[in-house]
DNA sequence: CAAGTTGTCAAGTGATCAATTGAATAGGCC
DNA sequence: GGCCTATTCAATTGATCACTTGACAACTTG
């Protein structure tokens, strides 16, 4: 019965890719990289990581098929190897999201009881950009991400330089803020401050990544 | 900093539900349970599993939000707890036989090079029974998962009785045989015995659970 | 070509996981 | 109410994983 065998070892492959997602810090990567491309170092500084271990992390996602890389001058760019990754990564978020309560409550723990209001979503913004609704689109993700690529016509004041600049925002327009997807905090934070500062700013249910998924434009810089 | 770690706890929830499927045991588990509910003694049987090792890795998956899980009479009745589900586990097996060129000689290793020709698509096979075509139908799975659950007109032979059964299917029509998805070797069999024996057959790309998602009619006798 | 970055490898440690075994529940059925 | 059976729990063992540290490799740029 060598049958049994070889389907162990089949069903193993498919294993070994979904261990490549079985790991937090892995999936903060992917989280990034769907944002664009990145240099390990940078990477390793946005989770967190140590470069070396960083490292290791792309690899095991690397040898799963999730990303690739390039290298660029000095140093190697990682990015996704390609849309069904980030597909992956969605409908596992979604899933894990519907089922877990464990997840609820962590959400609402990170990105704060700051979710009362409705956010905006894609549909409703990309239809409101069509029709020329004059809302003020906000990219609150550090600049070098909304240079890559970013929604069409959003002005890009990176979150933790929005207080000092509140005065480059309309008042009497609503503002929709968005960032990375929908567990980043960048847009929550955003608009818990813009709300204090009386701004009427709601945010975009999920990040640029979503909507770039979704076919709708994006401009670059 | 503890924002660095609620966001380390929320991903490592979404990292939990991915470490359920980073399990080829589980896989198959899920693989089966697509086809429709079993007990956890059947479920041992078909993934030659001991029944303690089989309800382990069936509460992983329980607590993973996977499966579901209800009692009738005496024993313990599995099943996969949404769609969506099943939707993870076909992009994730997509995804690996993409990028994983080891998942491709693996697969070939099992279903055999009996691959050669072309597998009849969901699609034309849908068309084809639309069109009231005289294809002939063939369910080789067990028994059992016929009755639960089968392509409108299925003829049910379970792969083991097929050799000693082939008076009941006819020389004059082609045949078109399915069975539990695309790494489910019965069909794969089947077609070849059945070409073997002078018959025309070819199988269904896919398998029921497939056929079922993509909201194709399926009868229950 | 030499110096300096950036990224990767290798080895070690503590933690987690899969499977086995044997015992314990928990419900149905007489 | 008490046996029976299907399932689960608990404890153990060997394997695998995440992260650290320090050394090395690859490549650019002066």
């Amino acid at each position: 019965m060598a049958d049994r065998a070889v389907k162990t070892a089949l069903f193993d492959a498919f294993a070994r890719a979904a261990k490549a997602l079985a790991s937090g810090r892995r999936l903060e990567l992917l989280d990034v990289l769907a944002n664009g491309e990145r240099t390990v170092e940078v990477l390793a500084g946005e989770v967190g990581l140590s470069v070396a271990n960083t490292s290791q992390h792309l690899q095991v996602l690397r040898q799963a098929g999730l990303v690739t890389s390039r290298r660029q001058g000095t140093s190697i760019h990682y990015r996704l190897a390609g849309p069904e990754v980030l597909e992956l990564w969605q409908l596992l978020r979604t899933l894990a999201a519907g089922r877990l309560a464990e997840v609820e409550r962590l959400a609402a723990d990170y990105l704060g009881a700051r979710d009362q209001l409705e956010p905006v979503t894609r549909e409703e913004l990309a239809r409101r950009l069509q029709d020329r609704d004059d809302v003020f689109v906000l990219d609150v993700r550090p600049a070098a991400e909304h240079a890559a690529g970013h929604l069409p016509g959003a002005v890009s004041i990176p979150v933790d330089e929005l207080r000092r600049r509140l005065a480059e925002l309309p008042r009497d327009r609503e503002i929709v803020a968005y960032c990375r997807g929908p567990y980043c905090a960048f847009a929550h934070e955003a608009v818990e401050l813009l709300r204090q500062e009386g701004f009427s700013a709601r945010r975009l249910e999920d990040g640029l990544p979503e909507w770039q998924a979704a076919g709708l434009a994006v401009t670059r810089t």
